[in-house]
DNA sequence: ATGAAAGCGCTAACAA
DNA sequence: TTGTTAGCGCTTTCAT
C-alpha cells in the first residue's frame, strides 16, 4: 500500500524521450512536429520512442514556448438555440478533428464581449482563433483581433476582413414574400422586429428584403403588422396574439424564426384557429421539430454553417502560420481572411402551415 | 506607416508590473492572487499598477509554473440535443463566473472517450475538472481521474466515488406507470429501449421503474410493446410506426424522452390518430416545444442540472487546493468527491396528449 | 513581509 | 542533419 504521496513524475518530457532515442530534445521537438531537416530515420526512432514512453508535450509548455495555443475559442449568445447548439456542434467536430481544444464561451451582453477582448483578458494567450456565432463584431474590434494574429471566422454577421458564413436573408425575405404572395395573400404580417438583446442585423435584412418583396410584388404595407420578438417561443406566443387582436387580422404571418413561428403556433390553437387554414404562416430555420408541427419554413444548413466556419478559420490559421514562418518582416496586418464567401444554400420547404387564402 | 513586423512587447509581464510597483515579482505574484504575506498597503499598490497597466498573468505561463489550468473541461456525447444544450448552457455561465476557462468536447463513441484519458493525452494538463454529461464513465476510468488529481462530477450518469447530478429515473418509471393506469390504460407501450451507441443507464432505469410500476399497479406487459429508441425524432417515428401496426395496438405508450414522442406524433398524424383520443402518449422531458403540441410529460431541471454539476465540481476542485496546500503529504487519492447527492426534483405535467381510454 | 533564484517543459535561434 | 542554449512568464521554495 504505497503512499500515493502525489502523482508526480510519472509522465514522460521532451527529455526522457531525447535520452532514451539518443538525440537532442531539439530533434525530438522537429521529429515529432513534423518540420524539416530531420533524418527520416531518426524521425521514425524518435516517434517510436515517444509512443512507448507515452509521450505528449505539455500543452502549456508549448504555448508558452511557442507563443500559440493549438485552441480556438466558439463565441456564443447562449446555447440553448437549437440552430447555434448545431453550428457548435460542427465546429467542434472539426476543430477537435484537427487537434485544436475548443473553449466555449457565452456572451450575455455587448459588454461582455468587449471584456472577452479588452487587452488585460489576454486573449491571445488564450486561443489561436474565434468562431463568432452571431454575436456581432465592431469594426475596431475586428482589426484588434486582426493585429493581434487571432484568427477569425463568423457564422450569421460580418466582420470587416473576416470570412463569414452567411446565408442571404435578403434573399429569405423575398422568398417568403413570393411565397404568400403566389399564395394570394395581400394582408401579411411580420414577427420578430428586432428586440434583441445582442443584436446582429439578420433580423434586419429578412424584413428587408420581406418589405422589398412585397412591394416589388404590389403588395401593400401595414406597420402595424410588424412586430417585436426576440427569436424565441414566448416572444411569438406574445406577438401573434398582438396580431390577431387587430382590427383587422393578417391572413397570412412570416416568422423570421421557426421558434417564434411555434410560438404562434401556440396561440393559434389557443383560440382555436386552424394553421394554414385561418392563418398562414411560415418561419425560417427548418428547425428539427418543424416537421413535427408541418410547418412551412425556410431552410439553410446548420452543422454545416459550423463546418464551414471552421474549415475557414483552420485554413486561415494555417496561412498565418505559413506567414509567420515565411516572412519575418512587414505585412499590413489586417488583409488575413478572404472575407465574403458565397452564401450558403437556402430553400423554401412548403409545409401545411401556409396554403392559398380562401 | 510603422512596419508592423510583430504585435510582440506591447503586453505587459509580472516584471513590468514589479518594477513599476516597486517590488519583486514575487510579491506581485501574491499580492494579485489573495495570498497571505503581503502588507495591505503594497497589495493595494500593486493592484493600482496591475489594473493601471492592464496587466493579467499570461495564463500558459501559470499553468506551466503552477500546474494547474483554471479550466473545467465538459464532455457530451453530442450538442444537439435540447437536454444537454441546456445543461451546457448552465454550466458554462457559472464556470465562466468562476474565472475558469470550459472546453467542450463531444464524444462519438466510448473510444473517444477513451483516448480523452489515455495517459498520452494529458489531461491533467489541460483541464483541473470534468463535467461529464450522459457520458458512461467507468470504474478504472474515474479511478484514474481522481488519482490524477481531475475532479470530475457527472450529470444524467454515475461515476464511482464523485458527485453525480441526476433524477431518480425509476421514480420516473414509476410515475409515467401510474400516471397511464390511473387514465385506465392496461395496453401500454415503451419507446426507448437503449440503441444508443454511448448507452448510460437512463433508458434501463426508466423502463425498469415502468415495468415495476405497472406490474405493482396490476397490469399486464406484452414485451412486443417495447421497442428501440435512440432518443431522437426519427427513432420515435419509426417506433410507433411499428406499434401502430401491431396486432393489438398500444392505447398509450411511454416514451423515454420528449424528442422521440414528437416524432410518434408525427407519425400518429400522418395516420390520421388524434393523440389523447385515439393513443394517449406521454415523454421526460418537458422540452421547450412540449408546450407546442401540449405534451403530457414529466419535467425536470435543464439549465439547473448543469448549475449544479458545476457547483460541486468547483467545490471539489477548491478543497482540492486546500487539500494541496495543506497537506503536501500522503492522503489516499480516491475519497474525494462526497459523491450521491440527492435527486433533482420531477414532476408529471399533465397536458392534451393523454387522456383517459375510451 | 519581501526578495532571489530555481525551475515548469517546451520552442527557436544559432552553431556546428 | 543535429545539438546547445537562451528564453517564454509565471510560481514557489528558501532566505532574509
Amino acid at each position: 500500500m504505497r503512499p500515493v504521496t502525489t502523482q508526480r513524475r510519472d509522465r514522460a518530457t521532451i527529455e526522457d524521450v531525447a535520452s532514451a532515442a539518443g538525440v537532442s530534445v531539439a530533434t525530438v521537438s522537429r521529429a515529432l512536429r513534423g518540420l524539416p531537416n530531420v533524418a527520416t530515420s531518426t524521425r521514425q526512432r524518435v516517434k517510436d520512442v515517444a509512443e512507448q514512453l507515452n509521450y505528449s508535450p505539455d500543452p502549456a509548455a508549448a504555448r508558452l514556448a511557442a507563443g500559440h495555443t493549438r485552441t480556438v475559442t466558439v463565441v456564443v449568445p447562449h446555447l440553448n438555440g437549437w440552430y447555434i447548439s448545431n453550428v457548435v456542434a460542427g465546429a467542434e467536430a472539426l476543430c477537435s478533428d484537427a487537434g485544436y481544444d475548443v473553449l466555449i464561451v457565452g456572451i450575455g451582453s455587448s459588454a461582455d464581449f468587449s471584456r472577452l477582448l479588452s487587452a488585460s483578458y489576454q486573449l491571445e494567450r488564450r486561443t489561436d482563433g474565434l468562431i463568432v456565432i452571431e454575436v456581432p463584431v465592431a469594426e475596431h474590434e475586428a482589426e484588434s483581433l486582426a493585429s493581434r494574429g487571432i484568427s477569425l471566422a463568423t457564422v450569421g454577421v460580418a466582420a470587416a476582413g473576416h470570412p463569414a458564413i452567411r446565408i442571404d436573408n435578403i434573399e429569405v425575405g423575398h422568398i417568403a414574400a413570393r411565397h404568400l404572395v403566389e399564395l394570394g395573400h395581400d394582408r401579411v404580417a411580420l414577427i420578430g422586429v428586432q428586440k434583441q438583446p445582442l443584436h446582429s442585423d439578420v433580423a434586419v435584412d429578412r424584413r428587408r428584403g420581406y418589405v422589398e418583396g412585397l412591394s416589388e410584388l404590389g403588395v401593400e404595407l401595414d406597420p402595424s403588422m410588424f412586430v417585436e420578438g426576440d427569436f424565441g417561443i414566448d416572444a411569438g406566443q406574445e406577438a401573434m396574439a398582438a396580431l390577431l387582436v387587430a382590427r383587422i387580422p393578417p391572413t397570412a404571418v412570416f416568422s423570421l424564426s421557426d421558434e417564434m413561428a411555434f410560438g404562434a403556433l401556440i396561440e393559434m390553437k389557443r383560440r382555436g384557429l386552424e394553421p394554414g387554414t385561418d392563418v398562414s404562416i411560415m418561419g425560417v430555420d427548418d428547425h428539427a421539430f418543424s416537421r413535427v408541427v408541418d410547418l412551412t419554413t425556410i431552410s439553410h444548413g446548420v452543422a454545416e454553417h459550423g463546418i464551414a466556419a471552421a474549415r475557414l478559420l483552420l485554413a486561415q490559421m494555417a496561412r498565418g502560420h505559413a506567414d509567420r514562418r515565411a516572412s519575418t518582416d512587414d505585412h499590413q496586418g489586417v488583409d488575413l481572411g478572404t472575407a465574403s464567401q458565397p452564401a450558403m444554400p437556402i430553400t423554401l420547404v412548403r409545409r401545411a402551415t401556409t396554403a392559398a387564402v380562401r
